[in-house]
DNA sequence: GAGACGTGGAC
DNA sequence: TGTCCAAGTCT
């Protein structure tokens, strides 16, 4: 609680957390974040400054100043809520749990989150923040099952104190408690991880295990010829970048690199260079490992007329650098001579 | 308890 | 560049 009132950040919904404002940003910040909703909160709070503006507006309206926020039932159902508040509650946000719930758009946070920073009422929120501290505060490797979350947020709330409390645990999360690289050194609560204690930190939650990286092998041709360097147009493989590289082609699992690429070679300059003497480099392009080897080969003796195949172009070196877009050719360049 | 629902930011 | 994730709710 001291570290919240003083790391606090300036919102409108906090500096006057009248239940209306702070149902209206409750809504605005389901799966959304603070600097996205910001802009979208003081316009819409502009237009509709309280519940009966909100009610006799029509849904097109509603709509429109929710344009660009996403999950669009959000705005369909505050309406919608608005008008059962106006002619079943004369017009006030209910302050029970179970009339709170029963209003199109609020579920078990939003609901516990009214009651608790509009009305100080001692009632948990568990949202994506609060989890992600529960488990770490705990030492939770696997998740819990959703009802153990509630009741340890429950527990925690201090007497007369819900209010500041649930914004300062969320406010915790999204500042320190972060779902990656969070900041331990900052934490004030640091003495009292579980997680930080056993170096879990970074392991709760499981860390996303990316697939196995695909080997790829490639033989690539680097020809040059009165100091100008061919380019291909034809891509060697679907995932690598860019209009213009360096020919290029696959190797198969078990084929030979120097066969691939003096055949494809022969198919571009007519036989007029025999590329030999590869050396290696790697370069890792999402989920493939790629391990390539460049032939060099001086075509000193211009190729004969039109058979540099179709597709291809020889370029002076800086143009071929402006050309190529994908730093595996550039690395590929990089290592000439 | 899955799966749909939107969009933008971070890594 | 591809994923994950964000102050969740509803079906």
């Amino acid at each position: 609680m001291r570290w919240y009132a003083r790391n606090r950040r300036t919102l409108p919904w906090r500096e006057d957390p009248s239940p209306y404002r702070v149902w209206i940003s409750e809504i605005m910040l389901q799966q959304t974040q603070v600097r996205t909703v910001l802009p979208y909160y003081e316009r819409f709070m502009r237009r509709f400054p309280d519940i009966r503006s909100l009610a006799s507006a029509a849904e097109s309206e509603v709509l429109a100043h929710w344009a660009g926020l996403g999950y669009y039932a959000r705005a369909r159902n505050i309406r919608r809520a608005a008008l059962v508040i106006e002619d079943r509650y004369s017009g006030d946000l209910p302050q029970t749990y179970e009339e709170l719930v029963s209003l199109p758009g609020i579920g078990a946070y939003t609901a516990g989150a009214i009651l608790s920073i509009a009305f100080n009422q001692p009632f948990p929120v568990v949202d994506g923040n609060v989890r992600r501290l529960i488990r770490r505060l705990q030492g939770m490797r696997t998740p819990p099952g959703e009802k153990l979350f509630w009741e340890i947020a429950a527990a925690w709330i201090p007497k007369g104190r819900a209010a500041d409390f649930n914004q300062a645990v969320m406010e915790l999360g999204a500042l320190i408690c972060t779902p990656a690289r969070p900041r331990c050194p900052s934490c004030p609560v640091q003495a009292i991880c579980e997680a930080r204690r056993r170096c879990w930190e970074c392991s709760i939650p499981e860390p996303r295990r990316r697939q196995p990286a695909e080997g790829i092998g490639l033989a690539i041709l680097l020809l040059e010829r009165n100091g100008r360097i061919l380019l291909s147009s034809t891509p060697a493989a679907d995932f690598i970048p860019g209009m213009w590289g360096l020919p290029a082609i696959q190797v198969e699992d078990q084929g030979s690199a120097e066969e691939a690429a003096q055949d494809l070679a022969r198919r571009i300059t007519g036989g007029s260079a025999m590329p030999a003497d590869p050396f290696m480099i790697r370069h890792a392009i999402t989920h493939r490992r790629i391990v390539a080897a460049v032939f060099r080969a001086d075509c000193t003796e211009a190729p004969g007329k039109g058979t540099t195949a179709r597709g291809y172009r020889w370029f002076e070196r800086t143009d071929a650098l402006r050309h190529i877009t994908s730093s595996l050719y550039r690395k590929a360049l990089r290592y000439r001579r």
